[in-house]
DNA sequence: CCCCATAATTATGAATTCAAAATTGAACCT
DNA sequence: AGGTTCAATTTTGAATTCATAATTATGGGG
């Protein structure tokens, strides 16, 4: 169409400083914005062909995500993500999606875990392609937060998982990693199959914990 | 200039934007502004004695934390907490804050511990005053959080804790619950000193629990 | 040659202005 | 009376303008 974006749909489904911070996110996690650096809002709005106006709602937004640190008089900075915030979000993550894995193996309908499971052999295809298999992982993922019926922590955990893919030490980066995480998730399939809640949460922690370690 | 609130300090620390939308909290929570209630942009920049931009910034950021709902072409309505929505954040907080019990029941220095007893004598001093006791709830909770290290734990809680103001049935308000919640105070604050970090869990998830109850 | 003071430039934060959508209200018709 | 169309008003969303803080450049002293 040109060669920014499309003058984007005049039925403007979502606002648009709401696209702005999608486009953001883009770019941070793309690196195009380095963590550290200065965000030049002219230069931005320029690029977007928009006025600072919704950037700067857009930059707010993130800011609240904490992808970006605002500071007072001197603009916004893509925030850097230390070793110990990975390490924390890790944690969390586990947490959070641990409680959500034993819910889901008690209380899931067949359906539901029908649709896991072909969530899961998706996953097993695309071993071969990082990019796919780091789709199809966070699809997985989010289909079982999402089945664990809980809005609020499915919120926290995409917030968070935001936050995980500033870090460039990603864990599925490493070597054999991959092959590694696919195992988990075949025994945490298996648990929640045989709707072991225990033995689900457990997995899943234990997946959150490798995966940490495979990071650091 | 305006003839509402003071010049605000000059040596302003936070931005205006952050300000407001402590402002708009505040109000929020106590109700001026009604969940469900439409947001008047004009009414309140004037109120607030700012223009709209620095408003729509805070609307933005509270929105992102779920207090208010943004609706294209028609403006923020505060957000209407449904009594699921209260007992999925019950659950998210128990969680969260249980863990953050563990880890601060077992490696917690003695100075740490020593400040977590005095926020608790503080709370035992307040069952009078329900205000007091409420705010000192919340700085016990908030204080064994930053001890437990994790900062988007923290950011999280406040966030949820934030969310949880706006429930009008808050569990605090019960008849009786108060007292209750002391005493379940007491126990968490015995396995802390005792540095059972399975007992402070297990004691701060059926604190969470109990509220929920009461809540409900 | 470096350091400080000060002027010029640039960027942020916030108010104001403007265009377009949504709502309200009035007039008209059946 | 009730409903329908269209004009007037209100309100949102976004661009523009403006004031001031921060940064950079400039120009002397020491």
């Amino acid at each position: 169409m040109n060669n920014t974006t499309p003058p984007a749909p005049l039925l403007s489904p979502r606002a648009l400083y709401q696209d702005v911070a999608e486009r953001l996110r883009q770019q941070i996690f793309a690196r195009a914005l380095e963590p550290g650096s200065w965000i030049d809002e002219m230069k931005l709005a320029g690029e977007f062909g928009i006025s600072r106006t919704p950037l700067r709602e857009a930059l707010k937004v993130l800011a609240t995500e904490g992808l970006v640190t605002m500071k007072v008089r001197r603009g916004a900075y893509v925030t850097d993500v230390s070793r110990d915030d990975v390490a924390q979000v890790y944690h969390l993550l586990g947490l959070l999606e641990s409680d959500a894995a034993a819910t889901v193996a008690a209380r899931a309908t067949a359906q539901q875990r029908a649709e896991l499971a072909e969530l899961h052999a998706r996953l097993e295809k695309q071993v071969r392609q990082r990019d796919a298999f780091f789709a199809a992982n966070e699809a997985f993922h989010l289909a079982l937060l999402r089945m664990a019926g809980n809005r609020w922590a499915l919120q926290t955990v995409q917030d968070l998982r935001k936050v995980m893919k500033l870090n460039r030490h990603h864990s599925l980066f490493k070597r054999g990693r991959l092959a590694e995480s696919l195992t988990e998730h075949r025994a945490l399939m298996q648990a929640i199959s045989a709707q072991d809640a225990v033995a689900a949460a457990q997995l899943m922690k234990a997946h959150f914990d490798s995966g940490l370690e495979a990071a650091a």
